[in-house]
DNA sequence: TACAACAACTTATGCGCAAAAGTTTTAATC
DNA sequence: GATTAAAACTTTTGCGCATAAGTTGTTGTA
């Protein structure tokens, strides 16, 4: 690592006429050192050592990108595409601007925090829903944060919230089945925090619209772990006889539902309607391909990006930033025949 | 921010003392004095600049990660669920070592090394094939290298591979088409450089052992560029009508090629028997559940970071370290029936 | 009683860089 | 040709930390 002084003295100049050069001071340095000097920069192939960098300016051009693991409680959700894909869109965004990107896994929004004060990162995002305690650990850190996907319980506001129109997707998929003739719809998912929350709200307030009442019994929720996830499917289409079509607060569960219908027989879309929700790969692929509500990941992530970009230099940003869906009306999703139920004795 | 310096001052004390008490050399300092330092740093939350500890120590505590972008060549490979897998698995293993993990996407080999430089990361690992061209650059930089599923073309060994028994995997497969009676095969790629030659290398391994001929048609190449990939797999589907079985180089083509068939109306596996590679989601999920070849992910991850760990410890790894396959047999693959090419005229 | 040997400290230095402050040279003005 | 200003430099400082080198005080030993 060949270093400022090194060059410096080499060519028996001053650090600080090299570093001119370096950061293109033009103004400060005659054309002719200029010209030695960057011919020696390209000549040795100089890079700046840039701890020594972040340290004399104190920043780190560091955005840190925190996802809540899951990896624990689910198999298999760290092979979520979506993930992929938002951290894809994150790094080129980030990268064109020149900061650098750091991963960091974690539910501990204490542990996230303390990296980011390690690493005195300009920026932080942070995907996944954080509790309300994590907003308010991380109002100490001055630090701009965006968020990602995150709803606050109480209601705080504390960061920049870039997200979807959860609400409104599931809403518009609900009113395209019941405008389809579906009056028994159930949702499934597996909690009722956050994201999951918003989607099961527009699938109640389609359902309250067109005068269909909601019980409790109407959504299914899915235990989503490996031991259990069996059981709990084989349940959830047992439950399912009395309607004629699922909304499915995600691709993935769709998916899952189809695959457990299809290996007892029963028809999908013409005994019971599947829509999803995100438009991945998995419904696109699924035959029938399935109905869903599309969103655009890749926008997320450059939305949180840039917006963060922003934040870091100063300027004023939204407080929450709220991406529309779209319906995707593909094959999954048709008149409904029967009750499940009614079919019950022909197989 | 906190400094030692202040603490030091604040509490009367040298800063050698108080960084003795942080990096618990209780050796050098009285047990009366150690304890009140720890609690004054317990109190204040110390944190460590980390850019002024690395300058001080020369090293980083980072791993780059450096995934080869396919983003701007595919339009959905960032969406694959084997990228957020595998960074997932290093994510967790280097950080319970200490490390911290900075991602970088890319095709330039030049860049990432130039970012090894800068940030004077303690090790990288590579995903990706890099070329020939790519491991006599990276060759300048003493640094430790991991690479994960990296082929040479020259046969240069230059870095660690952390690679999966990819030949071995279709040969068990095309094996196992064969001994269900299968005579013509075809192998789904889309392309024939690296995981994909190795693959080609395996299946045509099978072939020449069962007594079968390749020849060049044999292998279909899928254009996977999105306005191309359409008529690419239309194409590949007439030319499949004079085969019973295909190999597909992945979960996904196999995937998007059976949504094709199912569009014809053409049957996995009564008219034609297909098998994966991967074994994901998109295969487990999909009905008939995909015949595959299974290689764990995480698994690689774990072992990429592992062997990267030791090397930047000073221990001995193995130069290659290649992961076993396992056949994963479930419902596309069955006897053949009949050729296509038979059923050209009832449909 | 002298003096090692060691424990328990402090002071000083340097990592590589950026930038503030200081110095010399050159050009411009009257 | 003196004065001033601007250009083109150099010297110095400090970012926060780790650690080498130095200092003091205490104990044990001959």
């Amino acid at each position: 690592m060949i270093t400022i002084k090194e060059i410096a003295q080499a060519l028996n100049m001053s650090t600080t006429t090299v570093s001119n050069v370096i950061h293109g001071k033009t103004g400060e340095v005659s054309e002719e050192k200029r010209q030695i000097i960057q011919d020696y920069l390209d000549k040795v192939e100089y890079v700046p050592n840039i701890n020594a960098r972040n340290l004399a300016q104190n920043e780190s051009k560091i955005i840190g990108v925190a996802l809540k693991a899951r990896a624990d409680k689910y198999d298999n959700l760290l092979k979520d595409p979506f993930v992929s894909e938002l951290i894809g869109a994150i790094e080129q965004t980030i990268k064109n601007a020149g900061y650098y990107m750091m991963l960091y896994i974690s539910r501990d929004i204490e542990k996230i925090m303390r990296r980011v004060s390690t690493w005195n990162v300009d920026g932080l995002i942070l995907f996944g829903m954080i509790g309300d305690d994590g907003i308010r650990v991380s109002k100490k850190y001055k630090k701009p944060i965006v968020c990602v996907d995150t709803y606050s319980i109480e209601g705080l506001k504390h960061f920049t919230n870039v997200g979807l129109d959860d609400e409104n997707g599931t809403y518009e998929m609900v009113k395209h089945m019941i405008s389809q003739g579906h009056k028994k719809i159930a949702f499934l998912s597996d909690n009722s925090n956050g994201v999951d929350f918003a989607r099961l709200s527009g699938y109640k307030r389609a359902l309250k619209e067109a005068g269909i009442k909601y019980s409790e019994k109407d959504f299914f929720k899915l235990r989503p772990r490996a031991e259990e996830v069996k059981e709990s499917i084989d349940e959830i289409c047992e439950r399912a006889r009395d309607y004629t079509a699922i909304m499915c607060v995600s691709d993935l569960y769709a998916v899952m539902l189809m695959a457990a219908f299809y290996d007892k027989g029963i028809r999908v879309p013409e005994d019971i309607s599947i829509a999803g929700f995100d438009d991945n790969q998995l419904g696109f692929y699924h035959r029938p391909a399935l109905t869903t509500v599309h969103q655009d990941v890749t926008l997320k992530g450059v939305t949180a990006a840039t917006t963060l970009l922003k934040q870091i230099n100063g300027e004023e940003t939204d407080n929450e930033i709220i991406l529309p869906t779209s319906l995707i009306i593909r094959d999954t999703v048709s008149i409904p025949r029967k009750k499940l139920s009614d079919l019950a004795h022909t197989s």
